[in-house]
This record gives C-alpha cells, sequence and structure tokens, in this order.
DNA sequence: TAGATATATTAGCCAGGGCTAACTTTACAA
DNA sequence: TTGTAAAGTTAGCCCTGGCTAATATATCTA
C-alpha cells in the first residue's frame, strides 16, 4: 500500500527544477499549516483578551466583536470553545478572564505579534500594512524564522 | 447605534501604549485574513497542479492528495469548488487542467511562492523551514510586503 | 426604582474543508 | 481479452466559524 519514502522511481533528480521536494515534504508544510489555522482563532482572542484589559481594565464581548470585525454571537461561540479549551475563564453575562494557560499564550502572541511588526516595518514597510499582514503572518512564523526576525531587528536598529 | 469613528471618549490617546490603533482598523486587519482564507485553497490547489503538469505530465488527483496530504475525497470535493469557481475544468475520471484564469493564479501563486522562500533563506532559514513557513506566509503578504521582500533579496543578492 | 437601552446568549442556518465507507470507472497484466 | 488492482467519485458524517432573529440579562437614566 504506502510505499517506500523515496519515491521519483526511474526520474532523474531535479529534472524540470522547481519543486524538488519529496511528496512528504510538502505533505508536512500543508499538515502544519493546516495545523496553525487550527489554533489562529485562540491565538488572536487571548491576544486580544489580554489587550482589552490592560487597556481598559476588562474584556468584554461587544468590544471584541468590534475588533475582530465579527458579530457578538460569534465572540460568544468561540467563547465557549476557548472555555472548553481551558484558555478562558467566565460567567454568564459577566466579562471575560484568562486562565493561567490563556495567560502565558497571550503573552507569547503579543510577544509574537511585535516582533512580526517591528520586523516587517524595519524592511521598510508601512506601519497601517505592517500590522494588517502581521495579523495573519504570525500563526505561520515558526521558532526559527521568529528568532531569525528577531536577528535582523537587533542589527538594524 | 454605530458611533463616530473616533472612539477612546475621554481617555488620553495612548494611554497604555501597547496597541494604539482604533478598532476599525484592527477589524479591517482581522477581516483580511479572514478573505486571505478564503482564497487559501484555491491557490495551493492550482499552484500544486500546475506543477504537477509541468513536473509529470499531468495533474492527477492522487497525487495532489499525497502531495497537499488530504485523503482523495478531500481532492475530488475541492476540485468540484474550483470547478464552480472557473478555475479548474476537467472531465469525470479524466486528469486537472486549469482554465486561462486558473494559470494566472497559478503563475502569480508560484512566483509568491518562490519570492517567500527566497526571502526567508536570505534572511538565513534553513531550506526545508524556509518551505514550510512560506507555505503559509504567502496567503498573507500584501503586494507591499511582496515588493519589500524582492527589494531585500536585490541588495542581499 | 422602574422603564428603556445596551449587552449577552441561544437557536438555527450556512459554507468550508477534513474524514470513512461504499461504489464506479479506468488501467494494467496475465 | 478479461479480471483484478488502482484511481476516482459519491454519500454521509464531523467540527469550525461566520451569520440573523429572538430571547434573556444587566446597566443606566429619568
Ligand atoms: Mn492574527
Ligand atoms: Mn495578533
Ligand atoms: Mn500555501
Ligand atoms: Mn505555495
Amino acid at each position: 500500500m504506502s510505499e517506500n519514502a523515496s519515491d521519483s522511481p526511474d526520474l532523474a533528480p531535479s529534472d524540470t527544477a522547481s519543486d524538488d521536494r519529496t511528496a512528504d515534504a510538502q505533505a508536512d508544510g500543508f499538515a502544519r499549516v493546516r495545523a496553525a489555522h487550527e489554533n489562529e482563532m485562540a491565538e488572536d482572542y487571548v491576544e486580544l483578551i489580554a489587550e482589552l484589559i490592560e487597556a481598559t481594565g476588562e474584556a468584554r464581548p461587544v468590544d471584541m466583536a468590534e475588533r475582530l470585525g465579527v458579530k457578538p454571537p460569534t465572540v460568544t461561540k468561540n467563547l465557549s470553545r476557548l472555555t472548553r479549551d481551558g484558555l478562558v475563564k467566565r460567567e454568564r453575562y459577566r466579562s471575560i478572564f484568562l486562565t493561567e494557560e490563556g495567560e502565558n499564550l497571550a503573552r507569547a502572541c503579543r510577544e509574537r505579534h511585535r516582533t512580526v511588526v517591528s520586523f516587517l516595518m524595519a524592511l521598510g514597510i508601512e506601519e497601517e500594512v505592517a500590522q494588517r499582514d502581521a495579523e495573519g503572518i504570525e500563526h505561520h512564523v515558526s521558532g526559527d524564522t521568529l528568532r531569525a526576525f528577531e536577528v535582523f531587528l537587533q542589527k538594524n536598529s
């Protein structure tokens, strides 16, 4: 059934150039992207909750909805998922808090977000654009790449 | 109902620092990420179809599934969506072709993918990691940012 | 403090993109 | 050429994360 890992049976390696990765390596890349997408909602939400608490003293669904650009029922539903997953704790009709785990995730995400934005700006990109692009890019930056961004930032003041 | 765009009623601007973007700007960022996600499947599929045709002469669902790391029925379903959306043309049980529109999209995506990978590698990241991260990052790179990547690549040979 | 307004939740809908199991069609090899 | 193996499709399931409409609760204000 599942063949040997080394494919390309009788074809010279790097025949037509382009993408000479093995099918497995490519599949792994796509799998990681799908995994990243599964964490994306959680990361953006805890990040936003932490920001709102810091900025205004509390995190309310209505404010989250406004900043996320979605309707309040969407926030309610997603908050239930985050509560189920142990990142958020709350009581009905009351404002939102992060669990210890949620706070840790929020801290890491905010740091990473800032790094990505700073990196893009160091590259000469305008802040508005940097913020927009970072919102998506941040979830796909591996530890290695994040470190490379930091190194670049140190070298470029 | 919907208030004036300028919020933060009686609070000094940049009070607690951190994220001083307006709620609207932030919502716009999230909206763009959601829009990018809607195109992601299409972009990866047409890119892969073009690669397979170039490398092996034809694009077969079974090979797409292997390289995407998904099961064949998933490919079938998604190909139907792409056909519906005018990017792919095919006959049942036969291999896959791109429409003119699909080819244009594939060309742009392959170019962008290569630029992102090259950029990350120019930053000192190992090829495997660059390929993996690029698979996700590529979909969130605006025209401005892509140009900045290209400028960086020219400056750094 | 009572009524109006703002906020939050619930219920129910939808599309996307995964999956398995079962079936159909094609391709290959004896 | 025929029968089996490989490939492709269909049906039906799941979860995510959007939405609207209706309802419940909290908050504010007169
Ligand atoms: Mn984000
Ligand atoms: Mn973020
Ligand atoms: Mn991709
Ligand atoms: Mn790609």
